[in-house]
DNA sequence: TTTTGACTACTTAAATAAAAAAGTCAGAAA
DNA sequence: TTTCTGACTTTTTTATTTAAGTAGTCAAAA
């Protein structure tokens, strides 16, 4: 079952490579698999279809996203800047992951079934909880005025992601985001950051 | 040249309306032709081709949108009011001309030719100017503090464009918002709204 | 000066064929 | 028994051709 369970991972490390580098759709199981020098049968034997490893490899990246995101969570530091090292961690994970298109607040092109869009859906929402908490403490601390939280928290990570999607389409209509439109973005989205967590007080 | 500038307005609108209920590419200059009970090259003699026809109709807009605001522009209404006014304006703009896909900060696939997004982004930079005078008068009041007037401006424009992409990405995939939707959409861009200038205090 | 029917050149959309990828299975290797 | 594979089938994607539709022109008429 351990090895099983690293055969497992391998899987999903060496599916991310290609992912990072050509996107979801534009990787096969069979690149996947020679690879990892091994044949197509012994992927399917480990995951039941493409959807089951993609969904592998969205979990591990959320995982890691939400390890670090939550690492920070226990000091205390004031909201504003809890906030801009979030969006220093996402603006990693969207650098790095840009090829999947886990952006933005909605599930994009790239996931195509219900399943898929459903789990993306469901790790959104964790985000926007992991926020809604951070805000109440905040709130309790009476650091921010009282308000609906989870709704507020949503309001805010869409404002950033909305930040994101509005830069990528005015730029370059190029595969990947230039260097300065990525630093446009981060800039933007602390900005923006900055000014609604001082517009909550 | 009056009759003329006449006939040319006649024609932007029926164009407009053909546009509202089909969008500007599945319009035929046939068809709005039909409809004015003109020849094609009648057209032709008023707009030199499609793309002068649409300018006209994208000039023709965004002018009855600025005589619009700029008329609330004098009264003297606290800045955040001001701003909700204006949101309700573009939103009554962004239902009625929901087709022609005028809503983002960034020219849509619609407007094709070099000419039309670059008169587009003109329009824009007309209204993140508009927006920047309002905050800079707003600073002198001492109602918010100094800034850099006009970036604050192209930030608050695009968090609330941002959110309406967002929206649009997210709801069904038809193709009109619901009236749901468009709710959704108008409620949120005030809360961020409201937040937004309360953080530029 | 303004309008038109009849025309051409170009673009888009539909249909079809070819290629590639997902997914299966009987059986071999560990 | 669990893990793996070569050879296969089915489905999806891409490329190619063909047909249809549309932008734009022009000589001539109103």
């Amino acid at each position: 079952m351990v090895e099983t369970d690293k055969k497992r991972d391998a899987i999903i490390e060496g599916a991310i490579k290609r992912f990072i580098h050509y996107g979801i759709n534009k990787t096969t199981m069979n690149e996947i698999a020679e690879d990892l020098s091994v044949s197509k049968p012994s992927l399917y034997y480990y995951f039941p279809d493409k959807n089951s490893l993609v969904l592998g490899v969205i979990d591990k990246i959320f995982n890691d996203y939400f390890d670090l995101v939550e690492k920070d969570l226990s000091a205390d530091i004031p909201l504003n800047e809890c906030m801009a090292g979030f969006i220093e961690i996402r603006h990693r994970f969207f650098q790095k992951y840009y090829m999947l298109h886990l952006s933005g607040g909605s599930p994009d092109s790239s996931l195509n079934s219900e399943e898929l869009k459903t789990h993306f859906m469901r790790m959104h929402g964790r985000n926007i909880q992991l926020h809604a908490d951070i805000f109440q403490r905040a709130v309790d601390k009476g650091e921010i005025s009282p308000m609906e939280v989870y709704k507020t928290a949503e309001l805010y990570l869409d404002s950033l992601a909305g930040i994101t999607s509005l830069c990528i389409l005015h730029g370059n209509k190029e595969l990947f985001p230039s260097k300065k439109e990525m630093k446009n973005i981060l800039d933007r989205q602390l900005s923006l950051s900055g000014i609604f967590i001082k517009g909550l007080k």
